[in-house]
DNA sequence: GACCCGTGCCGCCAAC
DNA sequence: CGGTTGGCGGCACGGG
């Protein structure tokens, strides 16, 4: 599905950092550089005019809910104020129609509530800020509410955690869209990391910070340079000098989640990277990225990028390297 | 897609 | 006594 008309839809009390991440993504024109894409951006309300925002000043907001029709994305930032309050049914309407049209809906934090209301939630994995989880849970029973993770892409909906996360979702819905080296050009131009993904705990639990002696990071650091072995839990944990079980609650504690998913992650990212970046066969792919044989690679690209090798690299290998 | 076997993951509990 | 470790068993999932 292309990607080109981008709406942000600004509730009363909109948080200012949240929008302004969404505009830096996609409202920003960047002619300097080709290689990265225009959008047809708007900001819209439900009473255009001056809005007033999180931190006590207002904005002027040109158009009105008639702006969303015809959109391919919308997003939905913070915002301060009562989230369990029912916004204006024309607001929800506009949103379930513009989602009914196609339009795929992303939330960043509390945004999550005004989706709730819409019910865009129900039946769907979707993600917010820790500290809103459980209001968000209760307040929409149907929702599945994952509090652990930076950001959920349920296809059609996209969610993510508190204010950062919102980064990490517009970069994710830029990669899915345009590929790796775009999503990486975009984030180097932000100065921020290229790639958090959604899976990646919020916070990690540990009070106070490891000594490096004692952190997995060289371990990781090692892992990602040898994707292509055989990497069982029990060697890892043979060469972190723990045993399997705790292992596997360290790894946890420290990346957030579980060895195995954490390494099938970044042999996606490293098929990607050779996908777009070479003209080697998907087997040989496979191989270098340790899923062993293609139909390996295929099931796990699949699961985690929806796509297919083959599509994906069509969709985004630069032949002019 | 249906299978089967092996592996990974996690809750539980006992032992420091 | 609370906290951490590590082993066991059940279960789910990956891979053939």
């Amino acid at each position: 599905m292309a990607l080109t008309t981008v709406r942000v839809l600004a509730p009363d009390g909109v948080a200012v950092f949240e929008l302004g991440v969404i505009a830096e993504v996609f409202g920003m024109p960047r002619p300097d550089d080709p290689l990265l894409p225009d959008f047809d951006f708007a900001v819209c309300t439900v009473r255009p005019g001056e809005v007033p925002t999180s931190s006590g000043f207002g904005i002027t907001v040109e158009h009105g809910l008639d702006a969303l029709a015809g959109a391919d994305l919308i997003a939905v930032p913070a915002f301060s104020g009562d989230e369990e309050r029912v916004p204006e049914p024309e607001l929800l309407e506009a949103l379930r129609d513009a989602s009914v049209a196609g339009a795929r809906v992303l939330s960043v934090c509390s945004g999550a509530f005004l989706l709730g209301h819409a019910g865009l939630l129900d039946g769907r994995r979707c993600t917010t800020h820790w500290l809103y989880a459980e209001r968000l849970q209760r307040l929409f029973p149907a929702a599945r509410v994952d509090p652990r993770v930076l950001y959920v892409d349920d296809g059609q909906v996209l969610t993510s955690a508190g204010t950062a996360a919102g980064i990490d979702l517009c970069l994710h819905v830029i990669r899915s869209e345009f590929g790796e080296k775009v999503a990486n050009r975009l984030a180097r131009r932000m100065v921020v990391p290229p790639h958090r993904d959604g899976g990646q705990a919020q916070y990690v639990d540990m009070p106070i910070p490891v000594r490096p002696a004692e952190s997995l990071d060289d371990l990781l650091t090692w892992m990602r340079e040898h994707l292509a072995d055989d990497l069982a839990v029990e060697t890892l944990a043979a060469r972190a000098h723990m045993s399997p079980r705790t292992f596997a609650r360290r790894f946890r504690a420290e990346t957030g989640t579980t060895p195995f998913s954490w390494l099938t992650g970044q042999r996606i990212l490293l098929a990607q990277r050779l996908l777009e970046e070479t003209d080697l066969p998907i087997d040989a792919i496979a191989t270098r990225c340790g899923f062993g044989t293609a139909p390996v690679l295929r099931h796990h690209f699949a699961r985690w990028r929806g796509t297919t090798p083959q599509a994906y690299r069509r969709t985004f290998a630069r032949r002019s390297a």
